[in-house]
DNA sequence: ATAAAAAGTGAATGGCAATTCAATTTTTGG
DNA sequence: CCAAAAATTGAATTGCCATTCACTTTTTAT
C-alpha cells in the first residue's frame, strides 16, 4: 500500500463545502433536540423538525436515515460534551483540597441539565418506541467512558482522604442519584417557583458535602 | 335529604355482574401492565393488550376511554398500592429503634420495584406521547400523599436521634435518589449478572446506613 | 461555459394502529 | 319464556406521520 499520498488517509482539508454541511447537520441537530425536548420522541414529527430547521423534509434524510438516527445523534453529541467536560474540567480537580473537585462536579452537572435537561429527560425512550435494538456501540462507549471517568475521579478523592470510606462505584452512585433527583425536581418545578441554577447548586452541594465529604 | 334508604348512598350490595364486571376490568389492566412493561407506551398496542387479556379490541373501550386513561388507570393502581403498603408497614416503624425501619423500607422499595421495576421504568412518559397534559389529579394527589408520607417517616426518625441531622426533605431525597439509582441499574443489568432482590436489599441498606444514620 | 454531481425540495405513498359502531351474544327482571 | 339492557365482538374507518422519489436548484470540475 502507498501510503505517501493515499487520499483515504490524507490530512484533512476541509472545503467550504464540507465546512457548510457539517454547518447544516448541525443546525439539525438543534432543532431536533429542541423539538424531542419539548414533545418526546413519538410526538416529535420530522415535518416540525425540518420546519424548525428552516429546510425541506427530504433533506433531514440527506443527513440522517431516519428519526431514531437521529435522535440518536442529539444524544451521541450531548453524551461526547459530557465525557470532554468532564475530563477536561473535573478530572483534573480530583484530588484538589477541600471540596473543590466536588464542587466543581456538581457545577458542571447543573451547567448540563440546565442546558439539556429536557432533552434528557426524554431520555432512552426513544428505544422503546419500537425495536427494542441496543443503543449504538457509540454512545454505550461514552456512557462508558463518563463512568469510568467519575468513577477515577472519587477514587482519587478517596486516596487523598477528602471523602468518607465508602467503595468508589457506591460515591458515584450517591452522587448520581442524588443529582437526579434535584434536577429532576428542579425540572419538573414550575417556572416561577424553579430557584435559579445557582441556588440549586448550592443546595446539592451541600447536601453532597454532609454526606460524602469525610 | 332522607338518609335511610337513599339507595345513592345506600351501604354497596356488589352484585355478581358488578364483581365480575370488576375482575374483568382487572384482568384488563394486568394485560395493559404486562404489555406497556414490555413494550413503552408507543409502542404497545390496544390490538395486543386486547389479545393478552382475552378479550376483543371493542372490549377494551368498554372500560377505559382510550389508551391513555387505560395506562393512567394502571399507574393509579401501582401508586395506590405503594401509598397504603408505606401508610400500613413503613409509617409505624418511624421510631422503631436501630435501623428497622430503614430496612423496611428498603425491603418494600425493591419489591416494589421487582414487581413493577419495568412499567415504571415506562413512567410518566406516556404524557409526553401526545398532549402534554398534567397527570390526573388522583395521580398527583398520591404521590403527594407518598412524599408525605415519606416526610414523616423520616421527620419521626429524625426526632428519635436516628438520623443524621438533615432536613427531613433531604433525607427523602436522598433515599429516593439513592434508591433509584441502585434499582435501575439492578433492572437494567442482563438477567444472568443480575444479583438477587435480596443481595440487592442488602447492599442498598449498607450503603444507606452509613449515609443516613446519625 | 457546460455537463455531471451534490443538495435541496415537498407532494404523494404506505403502513400502522387508535377508535368507532353495527351486529351478535349474554344477562337481567318480570 | 320474553323483551330490554348490558357486554362483547372485530371489521371498517380514520388520521397520522415516517419515508420515498421525481424534480429543481446549486455547486463543482473540466
Amino acid at each position: 500500500m502507498k501510503t505517501d499520498t493515499d487520499p483515504a488517509t490524507a490530512p484533512k482539508p476541509p472545503t467550504r463545502r464540507e465546512k457548510e454541511r457539517l454547518a447544516h447537520r448541525a443546525a439539525i441537530l438543534d432543532a431536533a433536540e429542541r423539538v424531542f425536548a419539548a414533545k418526546g420522541f413519538p410526538g416529535a414529527t420530522i415535518a416540525e423538525i425540518a420546519r424548525e430547521a428552516e429546510f425541506a423534509v427530504g433533506s433531514i434524510y440527506n443527513f440522517f436515515p431516519g428519526k431514531r438516527e437521529l435522535a440518536e445523534a442529539v444524544m451521541l453529541r450531548i453524551a461526547e460534551d459530557r465525557v470532554a467536560t468532564v475530563e477536561r474540567e473535573i478530572l483534573p480537580l480530583a484530588a484538589a483540597p477541600g471540596a473543590a473537585g466536588l464542587r466543581a462536579f456538581v457545577r458542571v452537572w447543573v451547567r448540563h441539565y440546565a442546558d439539556h435537561g429536557p432533552f434528557l429527560r426524554m431520555g432512552m425512550d426513544y428505544q422503546r418506541a419500537q425495536g427494542r435494538k441496543e443503543p449504538p456501540e457509540a454512545l454505550r462507549r461514552l456512557f462508558r467512558e463518563y463512568r469510568a471517568a467519575a468513577e477515577r475521579f472519587f477514587a482519587e478523592g478517596l486516596r487523598a482522604g477528602l471523602y468518607r470510606a465508602l467503595p468508589a462505584a457506591d460515591l458515584v452512585r450517591t452522587f448520581e442519584g442524588l443529582s437526579h433527583e434535584y434536577l429532576f425536581e428542579w425540572d419538573r418545578a414550575p417556572a416561577e417557583s424553579r430557584p435559579s441554577a445557582a441556588k440549586l447548586e448550592e443546595r446539592l452541594f451541600a447536601v453532597l458535602s454532609k454526606l460524602l465529604l469525610a
